[in-house]
DNA sequence: CGACCATTTGATATGGATCAAGCGATGTGG
DNA sequence: CCACATCGCTTGATCCATATCAAATGGTCG
C-alpha cells in the first residue's frame, strides 16, 4: 500500500465499455449497508487506472476496500508465474478484508475504477462496540468463503462447464437483460477458470456454434439459451 | 441433521492409526480457545462411526462442530457424482460454521470420531454480548477462507505439486516427526486434490522412487526430503 | 484359508495445453 | 484519409499429462 495510493490521477481514457453503466452491481449487497449506514467509516474515494495495483500480496492489510465503479481482480501468483484469479469484484462489492495482518492476495483494477478506503483498525474498533457492524464483517467474510468454495468446485469441472458457470455468474451479477458485459480480458477469464486463453476462446466459439450464446463483441455476450448453460453447470 | 444425530453409538473398531495420538491437532488453535473459554456453550460430545454423515449439504445449519478425536471431511458433489472434498478436519478443528441458514457442504467422519456440538443460535447470541466471541467467530471464518483460497491455488498445479503440497500440509498439521499418519483413503485424497486415485497412487510411488518419501504403510508416510517437496510446492 | 476392499501397476485414450499463424479492431503517423 | 503497427482474440496442428479401462497385488477380517 501507501506509495501507489497517493498519486493516482484518473486519466480516464475510458473506452465506453469500461465504466459499468449499471453503476451498482448487485454482487454483495451486504457491503453496501455496512458503509452506507456508517458514513463516518468511509475514507476518500480513490481512483485507480486500468491495471493499477490496489494492494499487493503480503503487504499490511491496513484498509478494507469498497468498489464504487469499475472492476477489480484479486489474484495470487506461483513462483513460476502462473496466476490464479480468486475473484472479480464489481461496483458495490467489498474486498481486501483480511483477518491476518497481511493481504493474502494482490488486487488490481481491471478498468479505470473508483474505490472507497476504510481503515481496518477503525472498522475493527467500531465492530467491538456495534454488534451490527461485527455481524456485517462476519457476513462479508462468510460470503467470501462461500464464493471461494464455489470457485473450488468450479475447478474440478470440464472446460465447457467452467465457461458456462462463469457466464451465468457474470450474468447474474451484471444482468443487463440484453447481454453480459465483461470488463475483463480473455486472459483474466482463463486465469479465473484455470484454463488457457485458447481454451476459453474455443469454448466460447463452440457455445456460439451451438447457438447457446451470441458473441456481440468480444466482451459483450448475449445468452441465447440459459437452460443449456445451466445444464452444463451441473 | 436431527435423525442421524441421535442414535450414534461408538462401535470403535478403531484400527490403531484411527485415533489421533496427539489428541490435539494444531490445525486451528483458535477454535480451541473459543469453546474452552466458554464451556457453557458446549453441547454433548457425540460419537460418529466411520463414514457416518455429520450433516448434509442444504440442511439447516443449527450447530457448529468441534472435532474432539478422529477426522472429518467436508465435501460437495456435482449432479453426476463427482465429489470435491473441501477440507479435512483434525482434532481441535472447528467446522460447519455457516452464515447462511443452511450448510453449503456435507460432513462425514473419516474414521470413528467424537464431535462437540454447539447450538449456532447460542453462539450468535453470545457473540452479540461478547466482542471476544464475535472476534473468534470472525477469526474461524477468516481462517476457513484462507484455507479455501489456498486450496484453489492448489487446483491449478500439476499432480506432483498437488500431492507434495498435500503431504506438507498434513505433515504440518499432524506432525509426528517420524511419519505422517493419513486417516483418509486414496479416494479421499484424490477428491481433495482434484485427481484420480490412480494418479495419486502413481505420484506417490514416483516420489518414493525419487527417495523423497517412504511408504511405511499405505496410510503412513515418512517425508525423507522435505526440501524436494517444498520445491515442488512452488 | 478365502473373501473383500484398498491400493498399485499397466495399457490406452483424450481433453486441454502448447506452439504457431491468422485476423480484426483500435490507434498512430505520414 | 489511408498504410501500418499493435494488441487482443480466434483458429489450426500437434503434444502431453492425466483420465480411463483393466488387471494384479496386498492387507484385513471373518
Amino acid at each position: 500500500m501507501s506509495q501507489q495510493m497517493s498519486h493516482q490521477i484518473t486519466i480516464s481514457s475510458t473506452r465506453g465499455e469500461d465504466r459499468s453503466k449499471s453503476g451498482r452491481g448487485l454482487a454483495n449487497g451486504i457491503g453496501i449497508a455496512l458503509l452506507d449506514d456508517h458514513p463516518e467509516l468511509c475514507g476518500p474515494s480513490m481512483p485507480f487506472d486500468r491495471n493499477a495495483e490496489i494492494y499487493g500480496e503480503g503487504e499490511p492489510a491496513d484498509y478494507v476496500y469498497k468498489l464504487v465503479s469499475g472492476a477489480v481482480r484479486t489474484y495470487r501468483v506461483l513462483s513460476d508465474g502462473r496466476r490464479q484469479i480468486g475473484a472479480f469484484y464489481l461496483p458495490g462489492d467489498v474486498f481486501g478484508l483480511e483477518l491476518g495482518a497481511d493481504h493474502s492476495s494482490s488486487a488490481e483494477a481491471i478498468v479505470d475504477s473508483k474505490v472507497v478506503l476504510v481503515r481496518r483498525n477503525t472498522l475493527l474498533n467500531v465492530s467491538q462496540r456495534s454488534s451490527d457492524v461485527a455481524r456485517e464483517l462476519l457476513a462479508i467474510t462468510a460470503q467470501e468463503l462461500r464464493r471461494a468454495q464455489d470457485h473450488t468446485l468450479l475447478l474440478i469441472k470440464s472446460a465447457q462447464e467452467r465457461v458456462a458457470a462463469f457466464l451465468l455468474e457474470m450474468a447474474q451479477r451484471r444482468s443487463n437483460s440484453l447481454a453480459v458485459e465483461l470488463p475483463m480480458s480473455r486472459q483474466d477469464i482463463a486465469d479465473y477458470l484455470g484454463l488457457t486463453i485458447e481454451t476459453v476462446s474455443r469454448t466460447l466459439t463452440q457455445l456460439k456454434d451451438d447457438a447457446t450464446i451470441q458473441l456481440l463483441a468480444s466482451r459483450r455476450i448475449a445468452l441465447r439459451n440459459r437452460e443449456a448453460l445451466s445444464e452444463l453447470n451441473g
